[in-house]
DNA sequence: TGCCAGGCCCTCTTTAGGGCCTT
């Protein structure tokens, strides 16, 4: 982790996060995961269980070779999914009841996580240690819904909004990517709040009832 | 060898279908 100032709304911490799993499905397993807030980053790898997808693989780089992680062919260091939602939670906890923020997350990252949340048992200690879950993608749809874009995929949010091109599928890059798209969307605290959920609310469509 | 998910949103809709978005 490093350490530097970190990104806040309404006193709350933002955190940035972003899941590379196996494929798209439901089934799918965690592979990697980073978040970053302010200068403090966070990002932990897993070998899953379940086979990489054609797909997956072609995007991510990640392949599983005899129980090992590799990324675009060089070995990587992994550690239990235990080992990574338990470190992901106590980098929450040091934030301080962050709000945690990510891309079309509540249809896809956070579904995952719950799952490998209550896979552990560890759901409960990871509400606790948040203030909420915020999904970008319905955000910025609504923030700029004037400005006529074609795609608001990230990769494509950050190079509209910020004239710049990154290593997409790389869920460290991305989640660096996301903050500096946060901070150029600027979402008002209502706005935040209308558009918060948490893990046992994502199904629903209603908004949570939030104090930011 | 080839295929592989699923919910939301929009519209050429509502008795439906296709594109988007994530890996």
């Amino acid at each position: 982790m490093q350490s530097a100032d970190v990104a806040e709304e309404g006193g709350r911490s933002l955190v940035f996060f972003d899941l590379e799993t196996t494929g798209l499905g439901q089934s799918c397993d965690i592979v990697q995961l980073a978040a970053v807030s302010g200068g403090h980053s966070f990002n932990l790898y897993v070998v899953p269980h379940s086979p990489m997808q054609r797909g997956a693989t072609k995007v991510t780089g990640f392949r599983v070779r005899r129980q090992r992680l590799y990324l675009h062919h060089q070995r990587v260091l992994t550690n239990s999914l235990r080992e990574v939602l338990v470190s992901f939670i106590a980098f929450l906890q040091m934030l301080g009841r962050p709000l945690v923020i990510g891309h079309n997350s509540r249809r896809f990252d956070c579904p995952l996580l719950a799952q490998a949340l209550d896979k552990l048992d560890l759901r409960a200690e990871f509400e606790s240690a948040i203030s909420g879950c915020v999904d970008t993608l319905p955000l910025a749809r609504e923030i700029l819904k004037d400005h006529c874009l074609q795609s608001f995929r990230q990769e494509n949010l950050v190079k509209e909004l910020l004239g710049m091109n990154y290593k997409a599928h790389d869920a460290l890059e991305d989640v660096r990517a996301l903050q500096a798209l946060y901070s150029v969307l600027q979402p008002t605290p209502e706005l935040v709040r209308r558009h918060m959920f948490t893990l046992d609310t994502m199904e629903n469509k209603d908004p949570v009832p939030a104090v930011l």
